[in-house]
DNA sequence: TGCAATTAGTTAGGAAGCTAATTATAATTT
DNA sequence: AAATTATAATTAGCTTCCTAACTAATTGCA
């Protein structure tokens, strides 16, 4: 008897889900990654690199690229913190702002068609479900770490 | 004001399952994918490459590599179809049957140990939404697609 | 105080997915 | 029946993530 792969279904949800904001972002400039790191710096200035990243969900060298393109895009500037030298803090530049509402404009409408599928109870209880499983798994990653070390 | 991303926590699920599944098969020589590809294969006998795909939610040119491998380790044979000379049918090798188990087994494993951190009624509820969701999300690619092709 | 361990950002190299284009075969239309 | 269109597998080239290794700066300890 077999049984049928959770974890590849949320692989395909994400990539499929991926897609669907890429294809929003593109004509902005944005992928889901550029757009969403945007709009977290926008909402948290003053961000670090490492604080940014582990929001994102990525690990700090893939985040190196994504602001690359953000600099060259005169959206975001790496400033030097002050209270730490090893630190760059994230600061927002003024044009971005308007750019900002469009990116969370944008997807925030594809987050209600997608949750438009599922009763309004559900809709509400799913993503406290996907938050409770990613915590759930990053415990998990910690054990396996953690137990081949010893 | 801002709001979370429910697309980013669906990716950073997606790859803390997918790296604890890694580290899982890697002793049995497998990644996610290819021991799924496996054990899907084990499955449904006489699969062609196309649905296989389908089935794991990528699309054919991702499956090639993984297949290639799987024949390199002599547990997958791509036999040209009778019926349509453009299909090669994906048939299980005799050494793969102790294998397939052994994945098998561990997959259920991780998925138990995942699915832990929810109540008996939300494990039977949330594939069911993920479920939703991905088809939510093909039917959006879709009309995205058509859409731009007037 | 000075040596050791940790942390922030980066670089380099690799894995796994994608789209677009190619070739061979099948199905459909005329 | 011939010509067009569609499909199965593949190849080539791109994207985005990762881990490991590096440098510079900070913290902790003895």
């Amino acid at each position: 008897m077999s049984f049928q792969s959770i974890g590849l279904l949320i692989h395909s949800l994400s990539r499929q889900w991926r897609s669907l904001l890429d294809q929003q972002l593109a004509p902005l400039g944005f992928t889901q990654c550029s757009g969403v790191a945007l709009a977290y710096i926008a909402e948290h200035q003053g961000l670090s690199q490492t604080e940014l990243a582990r929001l994102l969900g990525i690990e700090t060298p893939s985040l190196v690229p994504v602001l690359d393109q953000l600099e060259k895009q005169a959206l975001v500037k790496r400033q030097p913190s002050e209270q730490d030298r090893r630190q760059k803090v994230l600061v927002l530049l003024p044009d971005a702002l308007p750019l900002v509402a469009q990116i969370n404009e944008r997807r925030l409408a594809l987050q209600q068609q997608m949750l438009d599928c599922l009763s309004a109870e559900q809709q509400q209880l799913f993503p406290l479900l996907i938050q409770q499983l990613v915590q759930q798994s990053s415990l998990l990653l910690e054990q396996q770490k953690s137990g081949v070390q010893p």
